[in-house]
DNA sequence: GGCCGGCATTGACAATAATCAAGTAGGATT
DNA sequence: AATCCTACTTGATTATTGTCAATGCCGGCC
């Protein structure tokens, strides 16, 4: 992989990572010097489960999946990190090998920083350790959401809530662009392909529309509504 | 909560717990200082929810449910702690509310570290730092294993693991206790206690009997396999 | 012993999702 | 334009799980 030296604009983004926020201008200089980035096209492999986990990867611009294989030979997807998201801090920290693999969902630009290199940072500033903590109790917050979700509702909630996520916010009647292929959505989700067209149909009733990658909502509300109850029927509760 | 001052077995407990393994015995006899422990009957709340999140907390023997309720009314189990294990770390450190409410799963004995005091002498200790690392980064990998069950394997198979996993090693003929009821397991395996049943009966082939709560597993190695492969045809893999 | 209550199982059915097999629609290539 | 390929959709069927209702089983309690 040919990596090289950061521009400022780089830099920007790497400034904002949850990791080094907290980091005073001086400390985070020290970053600044150990830090390479690279662009890769789609479907590029970062890392596989088993390889020594000697880096610490961060997005830039677009989005990488992290995934198993299992046995059986499907693929779970355990995540989809995008711009100024960090991930493999974990598997960096322990040491041994990635539990798990990563490689590019689209083409994208990433950014990474050498273990050896990072730990000194890492052992001499009580802050970067701080800022690892934060990092990893937020993955661990996202990861936990996903058990919730896949314990609880099923793939048409599930993938109500993917969307509205996407929305970041947006209320009301709102337009949304998939940023990644339906495969991988599904995946995500923890479904097949063919059950994510059938939850996309099911979605219908709820206001929502598909045409290629482009999605329309009719009233975010709505489907929030639905995320939660499940079936359009109103009664229920605890 | 009626608590009070931790034996020396207590402290033992306290002491091989992944948070302070690594810390030399002059730093963890400032922990020991901080340590209050408590008995608890079953079914008995820790914490909800939202509540401030002003602790941290350890198990000394027993097993602690971690749980959020879903606004449909049912509940996702997220993690089981037992003897030696520590929780709620992330939502000690990051502040504000706990993200889940927490309850015992049978009598139990806990041990607690309030905020202020524990943080205190997190600041102070890069080694409580890499400890409290080392302890999010298995939660993530504990969890983020739960969400590659979920993905990718059927209830039955995702018994199978349980089961496995009781059996801490050993191979071959054995027989396991389950630790609590086994409407908790269920729950924890994602799914409801009726599919539970037809679960345990669908392992039946495959040499599991359950009586009451003791199950008896004819050959681990073949339930391994059930595990992974699902129905009992060999063929299929990547 | 007889009664009660909680947990657990079973049965019948509906909902949800996987599987296998065609089909369709775009986009790129030639 | 004809083609090929890939991603996606749809249909038919089976497997898996949830739901609701009924029952069984065991332990505590009178």
């Amino acid at each position: 992989m040919e990596s090289r030296r950061p521009t400022s604009t780089d830099l920007a983004v790497v400034r904002g990572m949850a990791l080094f926020r907290a980091l005073p201008d001086t400390a985070f200089r020290r970053i600044a010097e150990i830090v390479s980035v690279a662009d890769l096209p789609k479907g590029r492999v970062l890392f596989h489960q088993g390889d020594d986990a000697e880096r610490l990867y961060g997005v830039i611009s677009g989005w990488v999946e992290v995934y198993r294989n299992v046995e059986s030979g499907d693929r779970a997807v355990l995540g989809l990190f995008g711009p100024g998201e960090t991930f493999a801090e974990a598997a960096m920290f322990l040491g041994g090998g990635f539990p798990a693999s990563a490689g590019t969902a689209g083409p994208c630009r990433i950014c990474m920083f050498d273990r050896p290199a990072f730990e000194r940072l890492l052992v001499a500033d009580p802050r970067l350790c701080q800022g690892m903590l934060g990092s990893l109790a937020m993955h661990l917050h996202r990861v936990t959401h996903d058990v919730e979700q896949l314990q609880t509702r099923n793939g048409r909630q599930r993938l109500a809530g993917f969307l509205l996520r996407l929305c970041e916010g947006r209320t009301g009647r709102v337009e949304v662009t998939l940023p990644f292929d339906k495969a991988l959505i599904a995946a995500r989700l923890g479904m097949k392909p063919e059950s994510l067209s059938r939850s996309f149909a099911g979605l219908r009733p709820s206001g929502v529309r598909v045409a290629h990658s482009v999605v329309t909502i009719d009233d975010t509300r709505r489907l929030a509504d639905f995320c939660r109850n499940g079936t359009l029927r109103s009664r229920r509760s605890a």
